[in-house]
DNA sequence: TATACTGGTGTTATAAAGTAACGATTGTGG
DNA sequence: CCACAATCGTTACTTTATAACACCAGTATA
């Protein structure tokens, strides 16, 4: 009965979720699967389809400007579909965060130009705290 | 001497803007090929050579979570590298607009965290007004 | 003139990212 | 038992993007 809505995870679907929690930063498909090679991965699809699945129950995010996907940094995340990353581009750190004004600003604009979001992508490439202080100094 | 900075765009960085301008939508880097066959366009890096440099001067963007290019909408466009997009999943149009709120929200959020921004990403995936009310017929 | 430097070009080949299509397997509900 | 849906495994393929190499035109400098 009783069927835990969103929360079973197959076997495949928690290899993949375990490699992007277990990794630093974000990762290409094709780098899961090489790192999933001795837990029987064969073939892009099989990454793929843990991903699309990951991705529909909200635990990971793709990061569109990357093609690459984070597992998502909330703890109970359960309904965190809008959320925007800031990307280092000397060390690759991503961090994740919930933009609340800029949401509403954009919602507002959509609501004035009619326009349905399904699905919103809010991505800052640049050089975080720490790559900054390396280079200033 | 006074050379036009920004201005003069080689023969193929013309067709590739060209091919943009005349687009309803925006086109992928093969589909800019495809069309630019009969000027003597042979090879992807063609395009891509092209589209970098056209990024790089703002007269064109890049939709990340479309892998395509669209052109810039803006008349005189000099300075606008910071805009965002509403992307119609039926007919494929394309907004651009300029979300000064949300720019300023996601500019204040990277000063706190010490983030310094090259490329802000915004995209907005969903349905435009005209689709809306078609399907809501 | 010669030399070198810069930026654009053309081409071949290859890498990286993503999908189509087929069939086998497993679990659930009638 | 059968039907159905979801997942899985595999092969082959498409789409998107880049590396490497050579060539050419313009421009600056000696």
């Amino acid at each position: 009965m009783n069927k835990a809505a969103h929360k079973e995870l197959t076997k495949n679907q928690g290899l993949v979720f375990g490699a992007l929690t277990s990794a630093e930063g974000p990762l290409t498909a094709y780098a899961i699967l090489d790192q999933l090679r001795d837990d029987g991965f064969r073939a892009p699809l099989q990454v793929y389809r843990a991903l699309e699945k990951l991705l529909e129950v909200g635990l990971v995010h793709r990061l569109e400007s990357l093609n690459a996907f984070v597992a998502c940094s909330h703890p109970g995340c359960s309904s965190h579909h809008a959320v925007a990353f800031a990307i280092c581009e000397t060390c690759g750190h991503v961090s994740e965060f919930a933009p609340n004004a800029a949401l509403a600003d954009l919602s507002s604009w959509a609501e004035k130009a009619k326009f349905r979001p399904s699905k919103t992508t809010i991505e800052l490439r640049g050089t975080c705290a720490n790559c900054s202080t390396q280079s200033a100094n």
